[in-house]
DNA sequence: TATGAATGAGTTTTCATTCAT
DNA sequence: AATGAATGAAAACTCATTCAT
């Protein structure tokens, strides 16, 4: 076959872009090293030489997929021309809606077959938004803006189960239930927070009049 | 190889127990088939007697397990002995506290090679408690006990939330730690239901004074 | 389970009735004994009281089979009521269009997967039938209606061919197509026999006019 | 394991010789995968980077070797040197005599454990040979050497039927009865033909005389 | 005669990984 | 950097058959 040199970094995402795909398809299990080479269109061992084990590339695409999430987070968390509570809306939003407009987030993410990706992806999403998310609540709490005695845990319980939430209606089409769940979100965040301030946008398409 | 006849019931039980243990012991992928009947000391074919597949085993065993807890839980619901926030506090510390006293609740389940196994876990308790709960709760808010808007959704959210929560601390050894983690989570729930009459007792050892 | 005693014969009938019906939809190697006995509602070791092996019973099932067409042709064969061309013109109606009501004769028969039973029925039924058909034909060769002269040799090839012939054809649609098929064979078998005095009715619902 | 690597289309072709040799020695259920890579030498993996299954592999090596008959068969159609007659008699020598000088072409053929292969060679080789073969009767037609009505249909007929008698008397030792079947099938042949020009040398060393 | 749990060898297939070129 | 043939261990699953009751 004719031999293509590509640039190092290239060629690796270009293989991690195929992975990627591929996992979220088919699942990361049911996903062969051979799938992945053939959608690039390269040899079989090229693999190996820019990757240690599949494993390994799973970790590499998940932190390269993360990471743009978080670099995000991080700049609306240190936007102080944003008050707090604009901050917090758009930073609850982009979170929760992150992958929206990426063709990547797709249902596939929701099924059985991706338990692994999902849950690592979640794992160090949690891990790496909820330290930056405290520290606006923080913000907030000072401003007295906010007012609950826990935030951490808050957060250590609203976040999980918002992702989980909002997972679940996802793809509801029911513009209905959509709205009355939208607005029970708010109105829990609220609580929690010890506020009234927070309105949210984070499913698409949802009127909010 | 001897051979030993034994009533279908109690093999299939014995399968399932062996089958149990190992995918928490050594996660649901790495265990065999193999694994499985040597442990029990039987022939390979006869799991594919009692069971047909690996994944139908899985389920069968994940059903057996949570079968027992959702029973418990029911009788705490339905019994008219206690009032709301007796009933409720029961209810959630038979809930988060499950396993406790099983030496199948181990570590084990936290582990990455079982996610899979955790997941249907959780999943499957969600659905099966969350009706449960979401009737003390609204019998709590018709005898104003508790105070709140959207109890279906309000449930949705905090009840993984607080599973995650739970599963981060259960084998946290720092007492103190454990404590704060506590109180907070108490001062959430309360919060949640807007009431101040819920007591929490789910960290095992936990003292509440 | 209740255990219901059956006279020997009767049971062995049974079974091979529900083996025959598998054989058939799913093929030989697909059919397993549990299948068969499942259907018949006895148990698995039942069926090795009535027969050795799996294989043992396929020849137990075609034997039956055949035997009756064998029958039918031999009562043929030795009709001295009728003329010689009836009489081969009766043989051949009733050996190929044997089991055509007979549920059993379905397309199925022909499916891949039949194979071995096509063949085991094909080969025994040549067998047997060859001998009582050349008898007709030394009989019509002797009264002159007849005029070949390798009675035997004609019959090895022109039997099998046709019985290959009759299958291509059997569930063709066509109408047309029939008609001329039927035509066909009726002057190939008449120049092979040297006469022009059989006619056929190989093909259900054809008509002669 | 020492690995020796070559080209891949002279490993294919490896491992579908000694496939074939083994489906036709101890049939084709009967031979693994494991007897056909040890034969050659090879690890099992490669078996399936070559084929993607077992069936798949029969497939092939039946193609294989029917493809080269058809290929003397459709040389023999095309070369106008020869007239009808002998063209014809050429033709049917070589269908008939095909896999003689192969060593491939032995008794095992025709064991019941070879009906799969038997039976699948037989089809596509009558599936391939059929028009060719027309196509020369119907010029020996066109030119009044044959006359017959229906040209197609007598090949259907006689097509299968004369395998079917080769093959019954291929490995016959009595000389006395070749000959006998010999001039049978040639005399058959003829009248189906309307013709008796047609001279036969289809058994290996028949004497015509 | 009948039951049905138990046997266990045997088979195809899968795939991450290696390595000579 | 790249090729792609080769490795080989491992695993799930099948099913005819047996046998204690």
């Amino acid at each position: 076959m004719v031999r293509v040199t590509k640039d190092a970094e290239e060629r690796k995402n270009e293989l991690m872009d195929a992975a990627l795909e591929l996992f979220l398809k088919k699942g990361f299990d049911t996903t062969t090293i051979t799938d992945i080479v053939k959608r690039v269109g390269v040899a079989q061992g090229l693999f190996y030489y820019y990757f240690g084990s599949k494993h390994d590339m799973l970790d590499a695409v998940i932190d390269r997929y993360i990471d743009n999430l978080i670099e995000s987070l991080a700049n609306i968390a240190s936007d102080n021309s944003l008050n707090i509570t604009k901050k917090f809306q758009l930073f609850i939003d982009t979170f929760f809606r992150y992958g929206e407009n990426n063709e990547l987030f797709a249902e596939d993410l929701h099924k059985d077959k991706n338990l692994i990706i999902h849950q690592k992806m979640t794992d160090k999403t949690i891990k790496l938004a909820t330290p930056l998310l405290l520290h606006i609540i923080n913000e907030g709490i000072h401003k007295e803006v906010f007012s609950l005695s826990y935030p951490e845990e808050t957060l250590e319980i609203l976040v999980p189960g918002m992702m989980d939430y909002i997972h679940r209606y996802y793809f509801c089409q029911n513009k209905k239930t959509l709205s009355i769940k939208m607005r029970a979100a708010e109105d829990i965040i609220n609580r929690m927070l010890g506020t009234c301030s927070v309105k949210l946008n984070i499913f698409a398409d949802t009127d909010m009049t």
